[in-house]
DNA sequence: TCGACATATATGCGTCAAGCAACTAAGTGT
DNA sequence: ACACTTAGTTGCTTGACGCATATATGTCGA
C-alpha cells in the first residue's frame, strides 16, 4: 500500500524505550478531509500537494495533526477551513484508519472526513497547489472500490498514503447514505431543476435512474418544494426550480 | 456528560509543555468494544466494572489503548480476546469518539468497535466482574437516540464516559445496516429456525414484521439453505432448519 | 386411537412503489 | 408554420410487501 521504509519510526527512536504515562504513547492522531463536489457527471475532491516531500510528492487529501485542546471534530473543521476556506457545509466523520505503517514516516492514526459543497462554492480554492480532480469511480458491486484522482488528460495521479482507500471508501458511503438521506441537495445550489437534482444521483450511484420514478419519488418526499421559478433556457422548454425543504410530512417507516 | 474534573490532564501537568515531534502529542488513542448479542427479544452487552476507580466506578465498554506497534483494528481483536475471551467474530469499526473531555483525566480519542456474537458463545464470560446487560433500546425515531443498560430490576446502570453514546450508535449502526447486509446470522447458531432469524430482525428493528413477508424476501435472498434437519420441539410442529450461505445468487441491484 | 392444541408453512389477494414507453408542453430558431 | 430540444405527464406492467386465511405436522391428554 505504500512504498520504501517499512519499519515504523518509533521503533528507530529506540526500540525499547518506555512511556512514563499512556498520554506519551507516540501515536500521532490527524485528519483528512475528502472535500467532495459533483460536476459534468463526475465525482470530483480536493487534492492539495504537500509542500514538504515528506510524502514522496504525492497528491493528497488536505489534512493535519489534531491538537491536543481541539476536538477531532474541530479539527477535521478547521483544516477544512485553512486549507480550502470553506466554512459551514455538511461534513461527516467516514472512518478511522490505523493500520501500521499507513505513513512510513511515524505512526499516525488518521481519522478521515468528508465533506459536500456545491461547485460554485469551490471557485476561490483552485490555485495552483490545490485542484479539483475527477474520480474514477469503479462500478458499484467491483471489487475493493479502489478509487482513482485523474488529471486532465485522464492519467491516474499518485496519491500519498492511503488516500485513495479513503476516496473509495467516501463513494461507497455516498451510494449507501443515497438511499435514506438527503445529501443530494449538500451539492446543488439553492434554486435547482429536478433534473439536477437527478444527475446527482446518477452520478454518485454510478447508474442511470427513470425520469419518472425519480420524479415522483422526490416529489412524494415532500423534501423539495417549488420556488415557483423557472430557469433561464437558451433553445428548448425552461424546467421549474424547486428548494430543498428540510420537512418531511411522510407518515412512517 | 461526564462529572466532576474538567481540565485535561495535559493541562495540569505543565500548560505551556511543548512537543519537539508530533509524535508526541499527548493524545491517547483508545479503543472501546460493545460485544452485543441478542436474547429473548433483547439486545445485550457486554460490561466490565473497571478495577480502578478512575472512571467512578461505571460500568464500561471493554477497553483498551492502542499499542504503537498493533494497528486499531488489531487492538479491538486483543481487547474483545482479553476482556471476552472471545475471537473470530463479526468485528467492525463504528465510529471514533474525540471530544476534548469525554475522559475527564487525559485527552483520549476513542475508536469504538462493535462486535455480534450468539449468545451461547458467551458462556465462559459471564462472571462476578463481567455482565451481559440488556439494553433498553429506544424507538428508532426517537431523539438522540441515548441507550441505556439495564441491571436484573430494570434500573438502568452507570456508564463511564460517553459509553452510552457507543451503544445509542450501536443500535443506529445495527438498524441501518439490517437493511442490506446479512447480520442477523452473525448472532444466530448454525442452524436455526426462520422464525429464530425473525426475532432478531425484529429485536434490532425494535417492531414487528410481517411473517410471510420476511420469509419470502429471506428464501427469495439465495442467503439461507435448508439444512434438512427439523427442531426439536415440545408439543407442536417443529420448524425446519437453515443455515446460512454465502452466495448471493440475484441477478443484480 | 382420536381429537385438541400449538406452531410451521403455503395460498390468495389487494395495495403500493418503481420501471418502460409514449405522449403532451413550452420554449428557441429557421 | 414547423423543426428541434428539453420538461413534464399519462397509462400500463411488474414485483415487493402486507393482511387474512387455510393447510400441515408434531405432541399430548381423554
Amino acid at each position: 500500500m505504500t512504498p520504501a521504509p517499512r519499519k515504523p519510526a518509533s521503533a528507530s527512536s529506540g526500540p525499547s524505550r518506555r512511556f512514563a504515562r499512556f498520554e506519551d504513547l507516540p501515536i500521532a492522531v490527524a485528519v483528512d478531509v475528502a472535500l467532495v463536489t459533483a460536476e459534468a457527471g463526475q465525482l470530483h475532491a480536493l487534492l492539495v500537494r504537500p509542500t514538504a516531500p515528506e510524502a514522496g510528492g504525492d497528491w493528497a487529501l488536505p489534512g493535519g495533526f489534531v491538537d491536543p485542546s481541539e476536538s477531532v471534530d474541530a479539527a477535521a473543521e478547521r483544516v477544512l477551513a485553512a486549507k480550502a476556506g470553506i466554512e459551514d457545509v455538511f461534513l461527516e466523520q467516514l472512518y478511522t484508519f490505523g493500520a501500521v505503517e499507513r505513513d512510513p514516516r511515524t505512526r499516525v492514526v488518521s481519522v478521515a472526513y468528508y465533506a459536500l459543497v456545491e461547485r460554485a462554492r469551490l471557485g476561490a480554492v483552485l490555485q495552483a497547489d490545490r485542484r479539483l480532480a475527477p474520480l474514477s469511480v469503479p462500478w458499484e458491486g467491483e471489487a475493493g472500490g479502489r478509487v482513482e484522482a485523474l488529471d486532465e488528460k485522464g492519467r491516474a495521479l499518485p496519491l500519498a498514503f492511503d488516500h485513495a482507500d479513503i476516496l473509495g471508501l467516501v463513494v461507497k458511503r455516498l451510494r449507501g447514505k443515497l438511499r435514506y438521506a438527503p445529501i443530494g441537495f449538500e451539492l446543488l445550489p439553492d434554486r435547482f431543476p429536478l433534473r439536477a437534482l437527478q444527475e446527482i444521483h446518477e452520478t454518485v450511484l454510478g447508474r442511470p435512474l427513470n425520469k419518472h420514478s425519480f420524479r415522483r419519488s422526490v416529489l412524494a418526499s415532500g423534501l423539495v418544494a417549488s420556488a415557483n421559478r423557472r430557469e433561464k433556457t437558451v433553445g428548448h422548454r425552461p424546467a421549474e426550480l424547486y428548494r430543498f425543504q428540510a420537512s418531511k410530512p411522510r407518515k412512517d417507516r
